[in-house]
DNA sequence: GAGGAGATGAGAACGTGATCTAGTATTGTG
DNA sequence: CACAATACTAGATCACGTTCTCATCTCCTC
């Protein structure tokens, strides 16, 4: 949390609960962090400079959002609630379950590397303390597994769930070492190739994969893929209509 | 990074080139900030604290330490240290691979469980800006690796940097989601137990696994080998003297 | 020993997330 | 329409990481 204590009684309200005005006023103030959000990290954002963007009063800021950190996980939930539209309207490539989960692994990777910017708001949000941040950042989280477990098929349901958390762990990890500068974005698609392939070893051995694990040329040629995955993150609800899996983790906690 | 815009000119000296007594005084704060982390998480743990435990002034603090993440990454960083010296008595178990490998993670594991407010400190390095801390971060994820890869026997180098990137991933995100609430210690366990089968499927398929992937007496028999686990996370130099793997990582930043 | 350079101590000051205050505007009810 | 309740505004204030200031201490050199 941040520099006071907290001692605010009055909890930020749901926004289904909000009158027209006022919903209007909640989104034009995650618009505006989405806007500054354009032009430089969320460190660099005041947020007396959101109040002023949106044309509200920092007290009204405040009214709606717990806090920074509440503000811009509802500013990445926008962003990927966009993004999901975009991504329905491309399907997954590969002939194999860990050509496909690499597709839509590197996909979302390209969704970041547009808008560099909001990868640093997910570091932020996984070591965040605000319980509103982390509840809207949970349920993302849980949507991207289901989209990830899309890509999987002909598999029991109990190795889908353990492939897709496996995904998931070494897309954040990918992600995070390339917003810190510890890698390349090229480095990051390669080794989200590698893992995806190395994950779904068991799954694929009788399907036509040319490359092996580690092979020089695969690497080029995972440079190559990721020019051709056009599609962002997709962290919406699963295609058919399916409750995100996961879901229920947030409410437990 | 913090409130105030960086206009200090003066970095933190490097700790060899200290006096004596300048050691012993920089030490002495590191060990306050240990202390004081027994009793209360990093995020109440105010900087003028550490300096009235550690006998100094707060300006003397930020002699040593550019931020509090600096001072927390060294904190980290020398518990590490010491934890090494305990994981090093004490020999892997398991007749495979992925056993192995999920008993190691699972030390770790159990390290953070004993020390909690470590995770959240974990967390936190995670997401800093603040350039001094990542390297002493950096570094310890690749001793990290290099304590992961002695796990595994019989796999060609390649493969076992790949494996170990994947379970590091793994091991994080775990980490992360019983720090923040979002699932059990058991939970934790369990889950690095199927991603070190899964990952390492390909490779164990010969050895005598008895359990499949995800049966629930493995689930059981997971929590028994929490139990006997003892030893802390390894993040130290490899036990052959070998250089970390990965090291050259932090050197490109 | 004297003097200078560097380091440390004590505490004031700065900056930004967050909270509070007093006045004004809007909405809901009788 | 009048009044009460609620919401918003503008800006002051608080808290803690961080930086700065001035006095004092320590160490080194001549």
């Amino acid at each position: 949390m941040s520099q006071r204590s907290s001692t605010r009684l009055l909890v930020p309200p749901l926004p289904h609960t909000l009158s027209p005005a006022q919903q209007d006023r909640r989104q034009r103030i995650i618009t505006a962090s989405l806007a500054l959000l354009r032009h430089q990290d969320h460190t660099q954002i005041q947020m007396r400079d959101v109040a002023i963007e949106a044309e509200v009063a920092i007290g009204t800021v405040y009214r709606y959002f717990q806090s920074k950190d509440h503000l811009f996980a509802e500013a990445l939930a926008l962003w990927a609630r966009d993004l999901r539209r975009s991504v329905e309207r491309r399907p997954l490539r590969g002939a194999t379950n860990a050509s496909r989960l690499s597709d839509v692994l590197q996909r979302s990777m390209r969704a970041f590397q547009a808008w560099p910017q909001l990868a640093k708001v997910v570091m932020m949000l996984e070591a965040s303390d605000d319980t509103f941040a982390r509840e809207i950042f949970t349920r993302n989280s849980a949507a991207n597994l289901a989209v990830y477990a899309e890509a999987l098929r002909d598999l029991p349901a109990d190795v889908v769930v353990e492939v897709v958390r496996v995904a998931a762990a070494v897309f954040d990890l990918q992600l995070r070492r390339w917003a810190v500068g510890v890698q390349s974005i090229a480095e990051a698609y390669d080794r989200i190739e590698r893992a995806s392939r190395l994950i779904l070893e068991f799954s694929d051995a009788g399907a036509a994969t040319p490359a092996g694990v580690a092979t020089p040329a695969g690497a080029a040629k995972t440079a190559g893929a990721a020019k051709t995955a056009g599609a962002a993150k997709a962290t919406g609800p699963a295609r058919n209509g399916r409750k995100p899996t996961g879901g229920s983790d947030a409410r437990t906690s």
